[in-house]
DNA sequence: TCAAAAGTGTTTAAAGTACACCCATGA
DNA sequence: TCATGGGTGTACTTTAAACACTTTTGA
């Protein structure tokens, strides 16, 4: 069959965004580049997309190549494609950003990477246009997470009222009231309340919760106006 | 410098869904496809990215090509990049979409296409995956027009109240209350009311109306609740 | 017994929704 | 003069926001 003649073909990667969140703040899982140039470089994990797979699928391996970890909140952000992004040879990169628990994350003994968690609001100079997609991804989660009970996604199966209001206020970076919080949460009817108290962060203790996974999925898409004025965040 | 050998590089391509409003119905402006394979087909306008221009210039260019437009809303969709989309020879395709007045669409003398508009409830079959990238990016304008004054896009500079409502019931096929929906929109406070009126629509005539630019721009990424229950609509 | 965090209800304000009549005009 | 579409206001309901005290318990 006829081939497109005379067209260019172009790298393509695959780089990931990963979020956690340690229970006081949100952080951005980087790695030491291996590759020249720049290697020993901090960056975000990538892989050039390969001849049998999708960017998606790229996104994923590349994902679960670091942290072991498949099923993980996983999306499309957007491309980057500046001709001269990389200066080695011209590379359009696709961005995913990724939400894990991260108490999940064990690295790899295999690994070709070092790896590591830095606070959001303090992490090293990256490499190429890697901050950039990291503002990006920040201002999309902002967004999204503004209309969409995504944030459950950075916390353990079992967590409390209080460490998911935390999460939010990180996020934000506001303050929220406790009680117009959890009667926001729960008349979405997500959550579960288990029989079982959060010992560690109180005297009292604070009720565990789950999410009931079929009414996530279920409502998923929904729309609610969790966060106020939610005007301020864009994407 | 080194290069990064032994990785796959790949056609990457842009493709425009491109949607206008007749006053009645939506549109979808497709191409016959100049290319084989499947030359004659109707597909979305699209091309290949050249050696010096980023994704968005691609898309940019194709659509002026085409239209003889610039400055016109045009979003990044997203990616599909399935290794057998096209039958030819692997091709990642980066979808965005265009919000255009179609009455500026005119024609290029020297195009290389035949274009037509058709109605988005009835379009003919296209080529490769297109049309799932029109489904796509049918739900994300729901989507996103449900929350940021985007439609605005669609009209002339110059409309009424009833002609931008008429777009919103099409867009969502739904009917609206025009008292709740004029005081909805004129309360963003985005539009200027011009002496002047339609008076083809009408006996009486509708106030013309027009966006305040500046207002627009800054109000941009602001949310606003358009459309009841948006739960419906996602992305 | 007290310090620290958890849990809970009510009142007020704002936003959204439903609804019906008069107006201007050309045919 | 009448048929057609344009324009406007009000009452009601729902939702969001502000706000303070009691409970539990380990140290």
């Amino acid at each position: 069959m006829t081939k497109y003649n005379h067209q260019t073909k172009i790298l393509i990667a695959a780089d990931c965004i990963i979020f956690g969140f340690d229970g006081r703040q949100l952080k951005l899982l980087l790695v030491q580049r291996a590759l020249e140039p720049e290697a020993g470089k901090w960056s975000l994990v990538g892989g050039f997309v390969q001849p049998e797979e999708s960017l998606g699928q790229a996104a994923s391996r590349v994902l679960h190549k670091l942290t072991g970890l498949s099923d993980v909140y996983l999306e499309e952000l957007s491309t980057f494609s500046e001709p001269t992004r990389d200066p080695v040879e011209r590379t359009v990169s696709v961005a995913y950003f990724a939400l894990i628990d991260i108490n999940k994350y064990k690295q790899q003994i295999t690994t070709d990477y070092h790896a590591e968690w830095f606070d959001l609001n303090k992490f090293p100079k990256l490499i190429f246009d890697h901050q950039e997609m990291v503002e990006k991804a920040k201002a999309r989660l902002r967004y999204k997470a503004a209309f969409h009970p995504i944030l459950f996604e950075l916390l353990p199966a079992k967590f409390t009222l209080p460490q998911l209001q935390s999460l939010y206020e990180e996020v934000y970076n506001i303050e929220m009231d406790k009680r117009n919080f959890s009667r926001k949460i729960l008349s979405m009817h997500l959550l579960e309340k288990l029989d079982e108290k959060d010992k560690e962060n109180s005297k009292k203790g604070a009720w565990f919760y789950k999410l009931n996974k079929k009414k996530y999925k279920a409502n998923f898409h929904s729309v609610a106006t969790i966060i106020p004025n939610p005007d301020i965040y864009y994407s």
